[in-house]
RNA sequence: GGAGAAAUACCCAAGUCUGGUUGAAGGGACCGGUCUUGAAAACCGGGAGGUCGGCGACGGCGCGGGGGUUCGAAUCCCUCUUUCUCCGCCA
């Protein structure tokens, strides 16, 4: 959500980076909220003006009362009843002109970074920067279900039974492997100076709609029979939540969190749930940054995070690459993103493991997130960024870390959290 | 889950029964000063937040959120949320 004085002001500005999103059938809308905007205020000073002269009357019945002039307090009562009806239909006027405008705010998008590539959708993507060998073995890389199912570490016919398709059972070693990722991403941002967080993996519909539209939540997210809540798709929706309408001391900027939870998604529409592998499933866990910083140093952190993200597929000896994503891709809110895509050596491409994103104010705009600065609030700048999500992580990891027989390697920095071990392999179920 | 109590500004807190000059006493913290080598303490002085509209003068909203009664609500009514105490239940 912009600030609507951009387009009181330029907007000229607003239209020309709605031609570069390839949306020019919103470039109406940027007028009608124009008009709107116009229309919004002339009601509200007629209105304001109309209260305040009935408070100032109001206030003169105080004063007869007090003074026990019954009589002329009654006249200036009868005065005010003309007064209820106009500002009763102002009100309503009012009220009906700022959600609309509040509704077709919603559709502007964010103006994007002057670096943003042009492009149309996401076939036009820019890759900015490989990072490690994509090695293609000279054996064949398995599907990782297969990887997975040799080392007895994945039970999907009992997930299909007990929960339908989308679900899992991880086992034995590959279960571990996936926790051991997880709490791995959780200390890796630690010792980065983030601090650690579980929120809540449930939210009340108003911190939802805050973070999506209707449209996102009903593909999303899952409801909670009986009660307003919802399970989380991530966790950032927990930890933005966690600072809406707040205003931040400055002195403790910037926020820099890691958080863990499980996400949980419909995926309706989209590509749908695969079948037989665990790419794209209704539930998987992730570690996330998020920071909130002052609008000026937003794009270090931008920059700092994605690395963090590369750095961190690295040290497992998965090889990386940066993917810029292109204006007409970069979803509304987003000034800027990119995705942080593995090495599948079986596919020989890159696949997605992770995103991040910074949405200058747009996002502390929509849910309330200032600061106090010299005069007055402010709005703070909010990034997210994925560290880890796994089982898709996981896969990852087997498909760089497996050797022709079966067995995979376990990099150093992953260890401590395998009981030392360096190699899996297959043994009995 | 049952029974009670509460939510006022950066923090504490009065006002609510008995609606009107209460944008809201008082204190703390804060800022400026006196004193001091410096600091603390003490004393003197200062300003009370937010948000929307307006070039401005100023005005609207605003006492947990939402709604209602009234000419007028921090104050009365309804509702939601949260916190605390007691009981019950539980990893």
């Amino acid at each position: 959500m912009i600030d609507i004085k951009l387009i009181r002001e330029n907007r000229d500005l607003v239209k020309e980076n709605i031609k570069k999103k390839f949306q020019d059938h919103k470039l109406l809308t940027v007028d009608e909220i124009y008009e709107l905007d116009i229309k919004y205020r002339e009601t509200k000073q007629e209105g304001d003006n109309l209260r305040a002269e009935k408070n100032a009357k109001s206030a003169l019945i105080g004063n007869l009362m007090r003074e026990g002039k019954k009589d002329e307090a009654n006249t200036v009562k009868e005065e005010i009843a003309n007064y209820g009806k106009r500002i009763e239909e102002l009100s309503a006027l009012e009220e009906d002109l700022a959600l609309d405008i509040k509704k077709k705010m919603m559709t502007i998008p964010n103006i994007i970074d002057d670096s943003v590539p042009i492009g149309k959708d996401d076939s036009e993507n820019v890759e900015n920067e490989k990072f490690g060998e994509p090695v293609v073995p000279d054996f064949e890389i398995p599907y990782h279900a297969d990887i997975m199912e040799a080392l007895n570490g994945i039970d999907k016919d009992a997930s299909g039974r007990t929960s339908g398709n989308g679900f899992y059972y991880l086992m034995g070693d590959i279960a571990r492997i996936h926790s051991a990722m997880l709490s791995y991403a959780r200390d890796f941002m630690i010792d980065r100076g983030f601090t650690y967080c579980i929120p809540p993996f449930m939210i009340r519909s108003d911190v939802v709609t805050g973070v999506m539209s209707f449209e996102e939540m009903d593909a999303m997210m899952y409801k909670i029979e009986g009660e307003d809540l919802f399970l989380i798709g991530t966790s950032e929706h927990s930890m933005i939540g966690k600072f809406k309408d707040q205003v931040l001391k400055k002195e403790n900027l910037p926020y820099t969190l890691t958080s863990y939870s499980p996400c949980f998604r419909k995926e309706v529409g989209a590509h749908g749930i695969e079948e037989r592998g665990v790419y794209r499933v209704h539930q998987f866990e992730k570690q996330e940054m998020v920071v909130i910083c002052e609008p000026e140093d937003s794009m270090d952190w931008y920059n700092k995070m994605w690395r963090y993200t590369v750095d961190f597929f690295r040290s497992l000896d998965i090889p990386v690459r940066t993917l810029e994503c292109c204006s007409g891709d970069l979803a509304d809110l987003k000034v800027k993103s990119c995705d942080v895509e593995a090495w599948s050596p079986r596919q020989q491409k890159y696949f997605e493991v992770g995103s991040c994103s910074t949405l200058g104010d747009a996002q502390a705009r929509r849910l309330g997130i200032r600061a106090k600065g010299e005069n007055g609030t402010y709005y703070l700048h909010t990034l997210n960024n994925t560290v880890l999500a796994t089982p898709r992580g996981l896969i990852a990891f087997l498909e760089n870390n497996i050797n022709a027989d079966g067995s995979i390697n376990i990099p150093v920095a992953l260890r401590p959290y395998m009981g030392g071990k360096e190699k899996i392999e297959k043994k009995g179920k």
